[in-house]
DNA sequence: GGGGAGCCTGAGAGCGCTCTCTGGAAGAAT
DNA sequence: ATTCTTCCAGAGAGCGCTCTCAGGCTCCCC
């Protein structure tokens, strides 16, 4: 492998001096036009390209920024959108500013301390934390560290990290209100985890909706996991055969409870309506296709990346989640 | 913040000179236990961690080694199990090594030359590259470079680069043996775009097995997205409305053609069998479950940066896929 | 007891780059 | 013409670490 050209080459071959050439190719603007020119020409001659590591060893800043999911890792990458989204858009994001992505799936066992270790000691100049449980320690202690944190979805705790959340709230609100526009009497919901805070907000919508409608909320709660959604459309079904409408927190388990529901004999959308939320591929190729809560998954991986990036201010956002109306809720 | 110790520091407050406490922290074996011991504890004390970049300096190594996706990023992580599952692998294995990964999604503009920058300049001890079309011109140049470079799919101009490919042959033809051993007689196939090695292996398994069962082929072509399942499916019964078999590329052509097939009343797996290809998640919700090949796409990854770490020897591998049958091809 | 051999530790030279500081030239102002 | 200002290029000091090399100690063997 031929040696890579370093800056003192570009600067011999151009006929300057080192600090000359860097000042060139860091695009300052206080540099001679044909001087700029000469050491342009050198470096693609040479087909120099800067050490990141000699650069990032002067300049204290890594030049990338790491993405962590707290998720054992094999739940990850299931079928939910929203981790693709993601990394979609901050992948996006970092390349414009180009930086790097250090990707870090962290399991269960010890890979915190991991995570902790590479973010604290000057690899990356910002940590992206996808976690899904908001009472993960993680953010407060890189905080702590000095190192700049995002994470996607609000903590439970209530604490001064940006954070970019989905409007979780405001999507169930609307899936439910759908229903109640629909003529459904007997709405139920089936929730997700507790300890989540998308289970928690998405829980909430519903709520708020059927008291301001004057409704009895019934509600079974799930694991998010298609099984779990089947099993507690069962329950639901025992507990109350008059529903005419469920609410349920995640399309995964929705499909489920539509499975219950057929093999209960009861039809989507004429007998029992049903409403999910993510918007994963498998709700629009369902039968009755789901009608479902969007999420702006890639533009949250945008605007986490600009706010680790420091390309726009770091807060606390909540992005605008969009219902989707298809055949589970409304006859074709 | 906190300004972070150096090894300096250590050094210092262990009462010993860098080299030694270098030797320490990087494990040498050369060293006085009771040394050992002092430099242990300052480096606990101080919490120090080794500065990377300074580190990378010297060794010229990165310590970090590169995942690219060349397709277009927003296609990559869809529904597709097959790029989750080999992040999942990667990123074990990588972890267990203690580097770092990056991931780079290249789009379409550019994205190549940021990559091909990235790698040679030493940001990376190596590069495995997530290829799905076989001409990928990335690898070759890589290689050339002198960055080390294993290939997730065989690629289709013979080349002498390690790869780790899946069965496709195999698994096709497994698949359509058990259409033919089901008592099928006029199987067709759904194949994938031929510029891809998945979907000509795929293709050509079937075709081996029609020609040893002495039938006739006969073939629609899709892109692997759900539509143009449906539309190869419909072209397929109008070629031939005595169909009673068909081997799909891939699971979300195959639920697109399942779809077609009930539009068309025709019952699966009563009237039409059907086989998929990948066991994406949405093919064991499917009504009827979707018979399938599974591919082992963890191993995948786990293989690939075993590789490129050259924890294993850099060769050519060919992983077994694995028939999973269900619905599509055998009543209840 | 003398001379190797062996082992551990420390000194010091860089890795390739950025950035401050200085020097010198050119232009502006007096 | 002289001084001041401005602007640009170069010299040089490190960033934090690894690793070679040399020195000093201990231990063993003759």
């Amino acid at each position: 492998m031929r040696a890579r050209p370093t800056l003192e080459k570009v600067a011999a071959r151009a006929g300057v001096s080192r600090a000359t050439a860097s000042r060139v190719v860091n695009g300052s603007m206080r540099v001679a036009p044909q001087i700029r020119e000469a050491v342009t020409r050198a470096v693609e001659e040479l087909g120099y390209v800067p050490n990141q590591a000699a650069r990032s060893l002067v300049t204290q800043r890594a030049d990338s920024i790491a993405l962590v999911f707290p998720e054992p890792a094999t739940r990850v990458f299931s079928e939910d959108p929203t981790f693709s989204g993601i990394i979609r858009g901050v992948s996006m994001e970092i390349e414009e500013a180009d930086k790097q992505l250090v990707l870090m799936l962290t399991g269960l066992s010890g890979g915190y301390q991991r995570v902790e270790r590479y973010a604290t000691n000057g690899h990356v100049d910002g940590v992206i934390i996808a976690s899904m449980h908001g009472t993960d320690p993680l953010p407060g202690v890189l905080a702590r560290r000095g190192v700049p944190v995002v994470c996607s979805g609000r903590p439970s705790v209530p604490s001064s990290l940006p954070y970019v959340d989905m409007d979780n709230v405001g999507g169930a609100e609307r899936a439910v209100r759908h229903l109640v526009e629909g003529g459904r009497r007997r709405i139920a919901a089936i929730a997700g985890p507790q300890d989540m805070i998308a289970g928690i907000d998405r829980l909430a919508g519903y709520r708020s909706v059927l008291r301001d409608s004057d409704r009895r909320s019934i509600i079974a709660v799930g694991d998010f996991t298609r099984d779990s959604g089947t099993a507690a459309m069962r329950q639901l079904l025992a507990d109350d055969p008059e529903i005419d409408a469920v609410f349920v927190a995640n399309d995964l388990m929705a499909l489920g409870a539509m499975l219950a529901l057929r093999q209960a004999g009861r039809r989507v959308p004429d007998d029992v309506a049903l409403v999910g939320f993510d918007d994963i591929p498998a709700a629009s190729y369902a039968e009755p296709a789901l009608t479902t809560v969007r999420q702006p998954t890639e533009e949250m991986g945008r605007r986490l990346a600009r706010m680790v990036l420091d390309l726009e201010e770091k807060a606390q956002v909540m992005l605008p989640t969009e219902l989707v109306v298809r055949g589970s809720t409304t006859p074709p």
